[in-house]
Formats: C-alpha cells, sequence, structure tokens
DNA sequence: AAGTGGTCTAGACCACCGT
DNA sequence: CGGTGGTCTAGACCACTTG
C-alpha cells in the first residue's frame, strides 16, 4: 500500500490539514469497507493477520494495529489461536452491550421481547430530524414489551429507516427468537455499532401505566436512543420507558 | 526485567494458572505503583518512552505498550512532541468524565458546587458494606448542591473513607475553585480512576424537592455511584437526586 | 536543532487451539 | 503438529513541540 504522508503528496498545500494519515487507519477503513460492504458477515472469521499484511501490502505489525482499533471498537473480536471474528449482537457475549438494565439482585433474569405493533408511517418532523430525513418520509414504528421474569419493565416505541428494513412486519417480529439487533444484522444486514442516549425521569401517562402494570404518575426512567450503524449513519430512534422499581440502569464511567 | 513466563518459574506447578503476565504487563504494574506512591503526580510529565525501557530494562516497545493500556485507561495523557502526563481531574477537558448530566440546549452551561454540610459520623450497615469497612467506622458525609446557571439541579449526599481525607471540613471545600475530585486529588492524593452509577427514577420527597426548588412527587433521577481509586478500592458513595427537567444524563454506548 | 511521541518494518519466539 | 493471535526486540524514520 502506498504511504499517504507529505512525500507522496507533492500536490498538498505547505500547510496541509486533515490529509495525513498513518498506514495502519488507512487499512483500517479498507476493512470497514469490507465489513460494510458484507465481504465479511457477522461472526464470520476474516483473513489471518499474515494474509491481510500480504492482502494491503504492508507488514504485519501494521496489520495488526489496524486489528487492534477495529477489536477495541468492538467491530471485530480476537480469539488466540483460533482468529479474528467480525462480532456479531447474535452472541450472548454481546448481549447487554446496548441493554443497561440490571435487576437489582444483580442475578442475571431470563428476558424477553414482546412486540406489540409494527406498522410503516410519515417520519414527524422531530423524528425526522434526528434520523436525518425529510418529514413525511417512512419510518417504520414499532412498539414493544420487553418483559423480565415475565414481568413487563421497559415499553418501547422504535422508530427505524424504512428504507433499510423493507419487509419487516410484526409476524416477523414475533416469531425472531433474537434481539433486535441480532435479526436486523442477520436478515437486513444493518449492524449497530453505536449508540447515544439521553436519560430523565418522568411520571408514568396512562397509557405508558397501563402497559408495565404500574400506577399513574408512578416514576419511570425515560430512555431516549439513537443508533448508528457505519459511517455514523443514525438508523434507529428509540424512546423507551424503564420501570425502575426493582431494576435499574447500570453504568461505569473510566 | 527478568521474564515471568513458564521457564522463568521452574517452581511453579503443571496446570499453573494466573501466573503468566506479559512483560509489558509487570511494566504497567510497576508504573502503577510509582503513580500510586506518588513519585508521578497527577499533571506531571512521566520520563520519556527511551528512559523507561532503559529503567526496566525492556525495550522501547514494551514500555510504548505499557503507557498505552495506561493511556487508554485515562490514567495517562500523551501529548504528541511535549510528552506522557499523569492525568488529573483539574484538566478541563476531563471535567465532565464524571458528571454526565447535561443541559437539553447542549450548551455548556456555568457550574457551581455549593456544600452544605460536612461532617464525620458512623458509618450506617449498607454504606459500610458499600464501601468495606465496618459498621460504625468513620465516614465523611457532604451535602451539597450542584448548580447549573445558578439553579440547582443536583442535590448530592456524599460519603467518604475519613481516613483518607482528614482535616477536610465545610470551609475547606466552599473555599475550593475546583471540582471534588481535583481537591481530592491536589489536596489529599486519592485519585478517583473508576465510578460505577446505579440509576433509577424516583419522586421528591420534601427536603430534596425544597433543596432543588421543584414541586414535592416531582420525577426525579436517583444517581448512586460508587467511586474507585486504584487497586479497585472503593473511597466515595454518593447519592444524588437530579432534576431531569431541562438537563438530562447522557451515555455513549460502544 | 534537539527531544518527544508516533509509525513502520522484519524477524524471532511464545501461548493457545484444533486436528 | 500446523495455524492463529500475542509478545518482544532493534532500528529507521516521521510528526510535533520547544527553544
Amino acid at each position: 500500500m502506498a504511504r499517504m504522508d507529505s512525500h507522496d503528496s507533492p500536490s498538498s498545500s505547505p500547510h496541509q490539514a486533515l490529509s495525513f494519515s498513518p498506514l495502519y487507519r488507512q487499512v483500517k477503513q479498507l476493512m470497514i469497507k469490507s465489513l460494510e460492504a458484507g465481504e465479511w458477515r457477522p461472526g464470520d472469521a476474516i483473513p489471518s493477520e499474515a494474509e491481510l499484511a500480504a492482502r494491503f501490502n504492508v507488514s504485519q505489525g501494521t496489520a495488526r494495529k489496524a486489528i487492534d482499533e477495529l477489536a477495541a471498537e468492538n467491530l471485530l473480536v480476537r480469539r488466540q489461536g483460533k482468529g479474528t471474528f467480525v462480532a456479531t449482537h447474535s452472541d450472548p457475549r454481546s448481549f447487554f452491550r446496548f441493554l443497561r438494565l440490571v435487576p437489582d439482585s444483580g442475578v442475571l433474569s431470563t428476558y424477553c421481547s414482546e412486540p406489540l405493533s409494527c406498522q410503516l408511517q410519515p417520519a414527524q418532523e422531530d423524528v425526522a430530524r434526528i434520523l436525518r430525513i425529510a418529514p413525511g418520509e417512512s419510518v417504520l414504528a414499532i412498539e414493544r414489551l420487553l418483559k423480565f421474569e415475565q414481568k413487563a419493565v421497559v415499553a418501547d416505541k422504535i422508530q427505524l429507516l424504512a428504507g433499510l428494513f423493507d419487509g419487516l412486519t410484526l409476524e416477523r417480529l414475533k416469531s425472531s427468537e433474537r434481539s433486535l439487533y441480532s435479526l436486523y444484522e442477520s436478515a437486513f444486514g444493518v449492524r449497530m455499532i453505536r449508540a447515544e442516549e439521553h436519560l430523565r425521569a418522568v411520571l408514568a401517562d396512562a397509557p405508558t401505566a397501563a402497559a408495565l402494570g404500574v400506577e399513574v404518575g408512578c416514576p419511570l426512567l425515560l430512555v431516549e436512543r439513537l443508533a448508528y450503524t457505519y459511517g455514523n449513519k443514525p438508523v434507529e430512534w428509540r424512546r423507551g420507558y424503564y420501570c425502575t422499581h426493582e431494576h435499574h440502569y447500570f453504568n461505569e464511567l473510566f
């Protein structure tokens, strides 16, 4: 691979900005393209470090550093002696990566997603702005309940970029044993890699209270999430009401 | 530095467990010791990679990898061309690392901590268990308000391991311009490096409502935090009530 | 110009996994 | 055993900061 430092960019201005990128980062970008294009699918093993080095014409150490960063971002998973694999939401190890609600007891409880509705609708103005589409463009709106130990603890409203999830129906959601993000990636090739959550405390309104089996006016944790796929493209927006009577949202700060 | 692999551990059992540690990790542990002992103080530059390599008798690459991990854990900060520095809570860049509350507008607002009380008291049973001390041992209990734009948005009760903060008084808190964690590290040599937060939605009780200037029964975000110093030692426990009317708790998931 | 961290290489060897 | 990722080294050179 040709290097892209100043010596190889004779046309660059003397005060070049944002033009230098180390080799391993260029390799990383090419690898992300391979992931995005589906050349390497979730759960697959990617080529060995030596093969990648040969393919991109760099040393193994450089290929390794590219892989290191992708592994640090949870796009790849290294397993010594076996190989390097594309991360997948089907993997139980990454199951709670995007669900921070845990029972107070700390014990891992049985978990169940119960979809209630799924319909195409025009995007409201606020959602359109957030998902970076034109107001009125189609979004797929899903309502569902999350149950821990047969008890509803989260009432979610989810809005998806309709164009990426053609053919997603309530029946399909109901028949899926997987987590939502696992379904997205296996059935539609859309991989969620990052999300931002905004939390507030609110009071339960009548419909939400009914869905969660609590009193109207009960305090609930409102979690709004914007989830992104490759290239910082927002794909899913959620508004979830979490009942924090016997569960809580856990976060670790570093 | 002598390597500690199986060849150098003739006494190890054939099924040795937890005994192998790569060189760079041993270097890292020694560096943590230097940080803990105060040989390198917050804000200081640590020795250059070449010096560290010579000191520990390893190659520069190995010293570098140790530094890499410490930088990834926010214990060190690398600055190209200048050196590697001990991270500090005084640095405005790491100011919001442990405070995830942001105004809805997104604009960085003026911030002010107003300590209300500070007194020595015997640890309640629950706090003692959490801080891993005997019930009845002394803890330092602090109450304070956090104000954004002159408006109280957080009411905190903080409990500290009293032994580590000898001489901390309300007057001292009031006269400090710094953040609490910045004061801890500069005045008591206690550096907070990690914390766990547990969030729930609750209703405001009378005293909390009064402190925050909201109605009784107003929904509040209850944030319980346990903060650790070196060696996974819990040092501070907080219970904070966050008013999320014009602010929210922000979190990023990877 | 000197000193720092950052990149890249090539090669040796170790630890782990499967067959 | 062969193949994979993981560690360690030594050396060259680049990019950034300071004087």
